[in-house]
DNA sequence: AAATAATAGTTTCATATGAAACTAATTGCA
DNA sequence: TGCAATTAGTTTCATATGAAACTATTATTT
């Protein structure tokens, strides 16, 4: 068959269209997390991930934070800059290789941290109230597998 | 316990966060769901979906494409002037309320429709390959409880 | 029938984004 | 050593986005 000569019935539902799914849920639900650090923080969507990898892994640099919240090079430099200007995050270099940021949270930030943490897991957990257990765990799977899937596509672009 | 006393281990995995992992999965859904019908098409994503939407209920308006492809109105305003300008869609007034649109596919927009919901179709078939069909309900049925529990929660701005 | 409110859709404006160009520092190699 | 290549991070610029203001039309009130 042509490519222009298929049937009109071809069609597509949107509501059932994965990709557009997983985008409308995600949007939702980032949308309604924002609310709850952006009202009371001030703060953006990168600069919180910001924060959450520098919990994580304290002295890191901008490279790691792009390597481990999902950011760009961009996005974390701006966001970090933001945070050094909200005095949440300090920044010094590594004296060995002055290429590299050291980044740490100041005291204030810490403080900040812990309680987005504190709004984060309510925030989810609120969100995954009406799963069970075993739902739960299969959601996640399901995530991950879809994730590998995409990643290894061919159309997938790092980062 | 005082807010600024939670002690210090109170860190988050992003990598577990179930808004980030949603975020970060749709994000690379979508930019390789765009690599295939972007590149080809030209078009960007509110425009297919709003041809998505046309391709399911031809002569509707502009504000039926707001409640079903979840784009605000600008949005559809501006993915229609482009898909008009494209010659894929055109435009005519409801005589019976001249402030609605009537908007359809043209011959061209249905040719390059059915392309790309060929491209759609296959393209999720590949991205699920690896669940099984169980897994693949369980995901269904999770993503739909995710959206009714966001969409519930006091955080939620419609559309 | 005005006058007012409401609705459909467009445009404006201020901000967000990211690719590409840039600066600074380090590494590798002739 | 000195020059090319690489890496970390920033800035620029062109485009994307969405809230708010706007136009045009219809509905509702007085």
């Amino acid at each position: 068959m042509k490519d222009d000569a298929a049937p009109v019935e071809t069609t597509l539902q949107l509501h059932d269209f994965l990709p557009y799914r997983l985008a409308v849920l995600a949007k939702a639900v980032g949308a309604a997390f924002a609310k709850t650090y952006g009202e009371r923080f001030g703060i953006t969507n990168a600069q919180w991930r910001v924060m959450f990898a520098l919990g994580r892994a304290p002295d890191c640099s901008a490279s790691y934070v792009v390597e481990h919240a999902a950011l760009d090079k961009v996005q974390v430099s701006r966001a970090v800059a933001g945070l050094i200007d909200l005095r949440l995050v300090a920044r010094t270099q590594d004296p060995a290789d002055r290429r590299n940021s050291v980044l740490n949270m100041t005291t204030e930030g810490w403080r900040i941290y812990r309680q987005i943490v504190r709004e984060a897991l309510a925030f989810e957990e609120n969100l995954v109230e009406g799963l069970s257990e075993a739902e739960n765990a299969a959601l996640n799977r399901a995530l991950e597998k879809l994730l590998g899937q995409v990643r290894a596509s061919p159309q997938h672009k790092e980062q």
